[in-house]
DNA sequence: TCACTTGTTGTCCATTTGTTCAGGAGTCCG
DNA sequence: CGGACTCCTGAACAAATGGACAACAAGTGA
């Protein structure tokens, strides 16, 4: 997606000393493995950011020697793609898509409502986005350009069919996705600013449940919309 | 405010060889170039985070050898905490107090707008702090603990007492407050994401003036206001 | 000019870090 | 059991980095 990285998931195919060709599958081992240094590392790269991160720790919390970690991931600009070709493949699984003909106050509350469970379920994955983008997105900008500009497009466009269908307030459609997207990502990337000023140790469920309905309420509102029940 | 380098931009007072005390002006040298390499590691620091960012990379950036840089700033963590030192007085010097006597809708879009502003002039501290918080606060955590809250929390008062009064919706003070905190900090944070989905190379003042008028529009209207003209 | 403080800078060093590599252990299959 | 391949790992290394330091230059008030 933003890197060649692929192949180190795929099917290796490779020759043997007579020359045919035999495929051989990469075994659980390896699934197992990778899987496990790239939980360690969307935790470490969350938590110092690309350059704070050494892939010693990342072995260490992986609990595999560092150059066991480099067996599997050649360098560490790797492993950061691979994570977010993980972390963005994550995202598209759960986004579904928006027609003119949904109901616009359903649809939206749906959107918020998912993109809430999101920064709850996965807020490293949120954060290590976050930081990408903060920083100049220097491996995402590709992504950006293409597949999130093209989403947006089309959210867009289906929002403003509401619009000129009178079914909503006429607001920009583009401007209300950044709103939607940047005030329940904040749940997430602001997590420990939320957690101090509201003096609490955790977040709860319910404090997600809370803050998805006010968002869904004053945001429909504002776009003269009614929340569904 | 977050460490000892206060003393950095002081006055010093020593004592002399008969022990008598003298003061000396730091002089405007010591001003111009902590001035400078300040400016310098905020731009270093915003584009690569803590650890990223390099005393030799600032130092270039500033024009000056490493080694001065490390004159005025003892280590680099000093020279973190003092630019967050910087960047809070700037923006205390902003948000002014609100009071229960304030028309909701006027102090709302002020604030608003502020807060917008904030984010065109100073997209560097805000993504400074952003970064900062996405990775636990290990700076600001005191500063969130005590003075961020208090701030919140005034405000959050003076909101319900808007709403005490019926003079607005019944909204969650401080969830609005954090909705138009991460609202208007996603166009300083995200700036390359909204280029880069609105086609863009750069940011326009008029921009800015959209996005204002449109969270002002969406938002007070959710908060059941009418937005001021 | 003198005494003292403040400012400047090149050099040095211990440590960390990404990455390479060579060799060995484990696994699978005919 | 033997060969082919996958998986594992300790050791080594060049580059980078934060910081210490000493010697020197410039500024300042009496």
């Amino acid at each position: 997606m933003t890197n060649d990285s692929a192949a180190e998931s795929s099917v290796a195919v490779k020759k043997d000393s007579k020359g045919k060709s035999r495929t051989y599958r990469p075994g659980r081992i390896r699934e197992r493995n990778r899987e496990r240094i790239l939980i360690a590392a969307e935790e470490e790269f969350a938590l110092n950011g690309y350059k704070g991160t050494t892939i010693q720790n990342i072995a260490e919390r992986a609990g595999l020697p560092k150059s066991n970690v480099l067996y599997y991931f050649s360098n560490k600009k790797r492993m950061y793609g691979a994570m977010f070709d993980d972390i963005l493949a994550r995202w598209n699984k759960v986004f579904t898509e928006i027609s003119p003909e949904d109901d616009p106050a359903e649809a939206l509350a749906t959107f918020i409502r998912n993109k809430v469970e999101m920064s709850r379920k996965y807020p490293l994955a949120s954060r290590l986005f976050a930081m990408e983008i903060i920083q100049g997105a220097p491996f995402l900008l590709d992504h950006l350009r293409t597949n999130m500009r093209e989403w947006v497009r089309g959210r867009a466009e289906v929002i403003q069919s509401w619009i000129d269908d009178g079914r909503m307030a006429p607001v920009d459609p583009v401007q209300l996705i950044f709103l939607i997207w940047s005030s329940t990502q904040h749940y997430a990337d602001f997590q420990v600013q939320i957690l101090m000023v509201e003096n609490k140790a955790e977040y709860e469920k319910r404090d997600f449940d809370h803050a998805a309905e006010f968002l869904t309420g004053v945001i429909l509102r504002g776009c003269g919309l009614e929340s569904p029940k």
